[in-house]
DNA sequence: ATCTTCATGTAATAAGTTACATGATTAA
DNA sequence: TTAATCATGTAACTTATTACATGAAGAT
C-alpha cells in the first residue's frame, strides 16, 4: 500500500487523540487544513484503506443508538507516521491564489483599478490573519497545555505570513497611491 | 461559457503577448506557475474553447513545415479578462505543502530529528529563494523595461515570502537546539 | 549525427470535491 | 419542536496530471 499526505495527515490526527472519522475531518479543520486540505469524503475510505493495512486498529463505539468507530494507532501505524516524518520525499508545494493571479495582470488596468484590487487582497490577508489569531491560535494553544508544541508554532507561522503580506500590500498601496 | 480561473490566465499570457500555446505554457512555467500551476494538457483544450467562445482569434502561424497557431486576444476576450480583475470572485486559495504537514506533527518525533526535519524545511526554502532570485526575477525585470510592472513585483513577493519562511525557520532552529 | 527545443494534441489515470442518503444526539 | 451537531458512508462529477503519440527546427 503507498501512503499518500492524506495518510499520514490522518495517522497524525488519531496519534493526536482525534477517534472517530468525523473527529479527525474536525481536528484537520481546525489546524491542518491551511496546509492540507482535506474532504470528509476522503477521510472514510482512507480508514478503511488504513485499517487493512494493519496501520490502525478500529473498534466499534456506539453512541447511543448512533454507530461510531473508535480508532487508534497500531505499532505498525507509528512506525509509518514517523518513518514518513524522517522522509524527504515530498510532493511538490502546490499554491494556488486567484487573487495574486490577477495582480500579476494587473499591469491592463488602470491606477484606480490596480488599488481597489490591492485593497481587497489586503482585506483578505487582514481577515485570514485575525481569523487565526481569533480561532485557531487558541485552539492550538490548548494543545501547548499537553506538551503538544508544533500546531502553535504553525498557527503562529500562518499568522505571521498573513501579516507580512498585510505589510507588503500595504506598501504596495502606498506606492500606487502616490 | 464559464471562464476558470486558467482560462483567464491563458488570456492574460497572450495579452503579454505570447502567441502559440507552447509559448503561453513557457511563460506560465516561468512566472505564474508559482501561484497557479497548469499543465501543457490544459492549454489545448482551453484555447479550444476559447476559440469558440469569441475571447481569442486564432490564425496559421506554421514554422517552415512545423505547423503553430498564433493567437491573439479579441476586444471581447480583453473585456473578459478586466472584468475578471475587477471581479471579486474568487476560487477559496489553495495551498499543500507536505513539509509544513510533517512540522505540525514533529511533537512525536526526538529533538534530533525535529532538527533534521528543520533544516530540511530552511534549505528547501533558500533554494527556492534562490531560484527566484537567479532566474524568475530577471525575467520579470526584462518585462519592467516594456512598462510590464507587476510581474517583477510579485516575483519580488515570492524571494521575500521564501527569505522569511528562512528566517523563522532559522529562529525555530535556534530554538530547537538550546 | 544527435540532442534539445518547439509544437500540437489525445488518452488514461489519479485525486479530490460536491451532492446524495441516512439517521441519532444535543442544545435552544 | 426545531435546528445544529455528530456520525458514517457512497455516487457522481470535476479537475488536473502523466503518459502517449508524432514530428519539425535548431544547436552541438
Amino acid at each position: 500500500m503507498n501512503l499518500r499526505p492524506a495518510s499520514h495527515l490522518i495517522l497524525g490526527m488519531v496519534r493526536l487523540g482525534a477517534r472517530s472519522g468525523y473527529a479527525i475531518k474536525g481536528a484537520a479543520d481546525a489546524s491542518t487544513r491551511f496546509f492540507w486540505p482535506m474532504s470528509l469524503a476522503q477521510v472514510y475510505p482512507e480508514l478503511g484503506r488504513l485499517e487493512d493495512a494493519g496501520l490502525i486498529a478500529r473498534s466499534e463505539d456506539p453512541q447511543g443508538r448512533r454507530e461510531r468507530n473508535a480508532y487508534s494507532l497500531t505499532p505498525e501505524g507509528e512506525d509509518a507516521l514517523l518513518r514518513w516524518m524522517r522522509s524527504p520525499q515530498e510532493a511538490e508545494t502546490q499554491f494556488r491564489d486567484e487573487g495574486i493571479l490577477r495582480l500579476f495582470f494587473a499591469d491592463a488596468l488602470p491606477r484606480e483599478d490596480q488599488l481597489a484590487l490591492v485593497r481587497r487582497l489586503r482585506d483578505r490577508a487582514r481577515l485570514a490573519r485575525e481569523q487565526t489569531e481569533a480561532e485557531i491560535i487558541p485552539l492550538a494553544d490548548a494543545l501547548k497545555a499537553e506538551g503538544i508544541e508544533f500546531p502553535a508554532r504553525i498557527a503562529r507561522l500562518r499568522a505571521d505570513s498573513h501579516a507580512a503580506a498585510e505589510h507588503w500590500l500595504a506598501a504596495l498601496e502606498d506606492e500606487l497611491a502616490t
